[in-house]
DNA sequence: GTCTATACAAGGATAGAC
DNA sequence: GTCTATCCTTGTATAGAC
């Protein structure tokens, strides 16, 4: 009998306890996200362990329990914004209508920035702070990214598809408009009077953005005869 | 001559001594500079007096000395960037010209942005953390003057000088496009992979800003014939 | 597997020496 | 007018009870 008391108590994940396993995945689930509304509000120094434990709901050492440490916490959520922040990045190249691509960046931008409006500012407060921990990404894979990019436009625009317009200033031009609804929410929300940015609201927002951004660079209509 | 000596002691700001006074002058503005840069950095609750009594090369006690408290210094901070904002809001009218008015605009927006790069991320934090300090401002003062602009802006659309978009949009549009090369400046550094935005940069993003929202939003060039 | 108790550094603020 | 010494709170992290 005590060999199988012993085998019957909780160990470290044990393989059949499936119980176990779905409390420790709720708890990680709840940390990570209350974790994100606070370093969002506060920055990586500014919150503090217990905040997010209240915010979870959770007594402060089980977040350091489950996550190890602050540090490992923070970088962990910078690390899940940038996973969902690739998500959206399809390729694209210079045989695709201009006018499309630049609209669906413009809206899966919104989208992301409404989606996860905290991890939102999560990224632009390391940001705000120097980027003390992505400054690596931001040198070189962001940076690759947005090159690779800037020269398919710099293509578009020796097509006669675009105005010539430094590309580079319109990628930071997008961002930026977009990123402003999440990041400045609070300003919005009381210059606009209103409680809550609505879901037609994004969609108007879209819109505005996609008009004068596309007009703004000259972007010609996709060519209509040549698929028809 | 005991009261000679007691009367030359140093007092709380005594009239006529212009040396004290003059340390006094000094070590403010070190302290609010100091200040400047560390709350930007880390935001309200993640910057410590310790950290801005080091930046202002000063003892931690001098800093409180001088300012009161940390909340106190804060504010004081947030005023003086309002007071910075609020000088550069010169009225328009809709006599005035869409094209000169926005692009002033646009100009002065990224001078302010350059000009107090630390203001700007300070105001950036403060709104970011859900404008505890601010809100008042953001609901009263600051929505009516962007109310004002608006209307005016609507009126041009309606005598047909731009396009008839929606100016709130148009406003926020403008203050994320400047407030960008501020607040992510760490962003756009690593990318471009520069060491710091020169003047020519400056210029040139301000170009191309006004180039594309303006032409994006339909503003017509100013009618020269009717001046000369 | 979960939580209380605790160690030890750093935080804001003040009193008092110089 | 300036700075050292100190108070008390809060911070992160861990050890050990349950």
């Amino acid at each position: 009998m005590n060999d199988l008391s012993e085998a019957t108590k909780l160990q470290p994940s044990p393989p059949g306890s499936d119980s176990t396993g779905a409390v420790r995945a709720r708890n990680e689930r709840d940390i990570l996200e209350a974790a994100e509304r606070i370093f969002a509000r506060f920055g990586y120094r500014g919150a503090s362990v217990q905040a997010i434990a209240e915010e979870a709901g959770l007594p402060k050492s089980n977040v350091l329990y489950y996550m190890g440490s602050k540090r490992g916490l923070y970088i962990r959520l910078l690390e899940r914004m940038m996973a969902r922040w690739n998500a959206l990045l399809d390729d694209i190249s210079v045989e695709d209508d201009p006018a499309e691509v630049l609209e669906a960046f413009i809206r899966s931008k919104m989208q992301l920035s409404r989606r996860h409006p905290e991890g939102s500012r999560l990224f632009a407060a390391e940001i705000l702070g120097g980027a003390p921990f992505l400054q690596e990404y931001l040198c070189g894979e962001l940076r690759d990214w947005v090159q690779a990019r800037a020269r398919i436009l710099e293509q578009w625009a020796e097509q006669g598809r675009m105005d010539p317009v430094d590309p580079v200033s319109l990628i930071f031009l997008i961002w930026s408009a977009t990123q402003h609804y999440a990041d400045f929410e609070a300003q919005v929300l009381g210059i606009t009077g209103k409680e809550e940015i609505a879901e037609e609201d994004v969609e108007r927002i879209t819109h505005f953005l996609t008009r004068v951004i596309l007009k703004g660079c000259g972007v010609k209509p996709r060519e209509s005869a040549v698929h028809s």
